[in-house]
DNA sequence: TAGTGGTCTAGACCACTTA
DNA sequence: AAGTGGTCTAGACCACTAG
């Protein structure tokens, strides 16, 4: 992120610059973002052909194209066959949050993991439905809790399903491991998770935990990952108080340069 | 999406096959994407080489980058330059969540978006401070209510700016504007859009009108929409009963092929 | 030094849209 | 028929990593 800033967003929007170490392709992008976000060029507008850019600006045609693919993916044009590419208008349904915003929480020193409680359990209706096992089957309990600065931050409560023969509860238990979840640096050999977020009312339990009201808002993060064959082997949810974390997002143009 | 499904996930695992419709460095990613989610290749095993894939798989340098390229973006590789292409692990960080599971509300014919007021207000501090105005300056405050099947859905508040010169408000008024603001089919002349998630609770304004309980669950959709010179026109928020909302996604595989 | 990924060229052929 | 985007080739040169 904070490589030399010498020469911030190339492509003069005159040309290309071949001696610079920005690729010709993301110089190109940057001068068509330029052109859109300045107003040049406004939603509906169609883009030069890609014969045009390539004569423009002296460029192979499958730079073009990777220039536009980009432009493409980042929901800023749509390309249609035979007509061209044109400017698409913003769209407040293509925005997307990303739990990355957690990211600066782990890299914080003062982050603090601690094992509230681990035991055996046998399964209640909706755990055994969720793992996709009998209820009254054995299963990991395990509750954490997140701290920064001493201050409670997620609450976290997992099942994970108890196999003698794999005992995943070892590397399970490391206090590192909510950071292994969120950041995949342990084994994480799982072929997916499914996630989802709700919102939700800090119950009596949670709110001591927390050291919050009862009844204040809080996001749910709800969480089951699968293995190779399908199977779930964990589920469980984080809460986390409303005032605590917001997801934020930008739709069309960063008032800076930097998104990729 | 519902296309001819004669030949659902190509690419034979074998190799590529020439006559297919799907082109060559798609079927090259799920041949790939099968090989990681089939548990062949684990996270951290390297893939074979580029020139290796290409007499492989008997095609060009460019097609097998293409491939890689994409799942690089897809977040299921890394590519290290003078190392290899590695498998990544799962990272719960890498999720994304997508405001489009809402399209489908719009495009039920039994959504009704109702205006419950217009009015021109004078803006108090913290719509001054969003709108980037002074206090007391005149605004434009518009009330929605959006309702599905009868029943309440999302209850919408905005603040525009009152600029006589150019009166937006004919355009934002219809009764479709809540849709083109999401779907971006009206004119949007906006450069971008700040948006945020929070928890929230219900008041009793929200309660009465959105017919649930005060001090419920609710998220809480702020947005900021910006003009051609990063100047603020509009600020509003939706709030939504976490009853009647969750978002959902998934890291790693989808059990269907639908990836894209 | 050998192998890897990263970029780029200068074309080619195809499918599609529009007139 | 002309113009557009979509795909693909068969190389080339470079920067980086490893032994």
């Amino acid at each position: 992120m904070n490589k030399e800033n010498n020469a911030p967003m190339q492509g003069n929007i005159n040309g290309i610059d071949r001696q610079s170490y920005e690729p010709a392709y993301i110089q190109l992008v940057n001068i068509l973002k330029q052109h859109v976000s300045s107003g040049i060029m406004r939603p509906g507008d169609r883009l030069p052909s890609e014969s045009q850019l390539c004569r423009q600006y002296q460029v192979s045609p499958m730079t073009v194209r990777r220039a536009i693919n980009i432009l493409s993916d980042q929901g800023i044009v749509d390309t249609v066959q035979g007509r061209g590419t044109f400017v698409k208008p913003i769209k407040l349904i293509a925005a997307t949050f990303h739990l990355n915003e957690l990211q600066g929480i782990f890299d914080d020193r003062q982050t603090n993991v601690k094992i509230l409680e681990v035991r055996i359990v046998s399964s209640d209706r909706r755990t055994a439905e969720k793992l996709g096992i009998a209820v009254r089957d054995r299963v990991i309990y395990i509750r954490r809790l997140l701290t920064r600065k001493k201050k409670p931050l997620l609450y976290h409560r997992e099942y994970l399903i108890y196999d003698p023969l794999r005992p995943v509860v070892e590397s399970e238990l490391e206090v590192t491991s909510l950071k292994g979840l969120f950041e995949g640096e342990g084994g994480s050999d799982f072929k997916r998770g499914d996630l989802s977020i709700e919102a939700t009312i800090i119950n009596e339990e949670e709110a001591k935990i927390l050291q919050t009201q009862i009844g204040s808002a809080a996001f749910c993060l709800e969480h089951i990952f699968y293995d190779f064959e399908d199977k779930p082997v964990s589920w469980g949810y984080f809460i986390c108080p409303g005032d605590q974390l917001r997801f934020a997002t930008t739709v069309g143009f960063r008032p800076e340069g930097v998104q990729d």
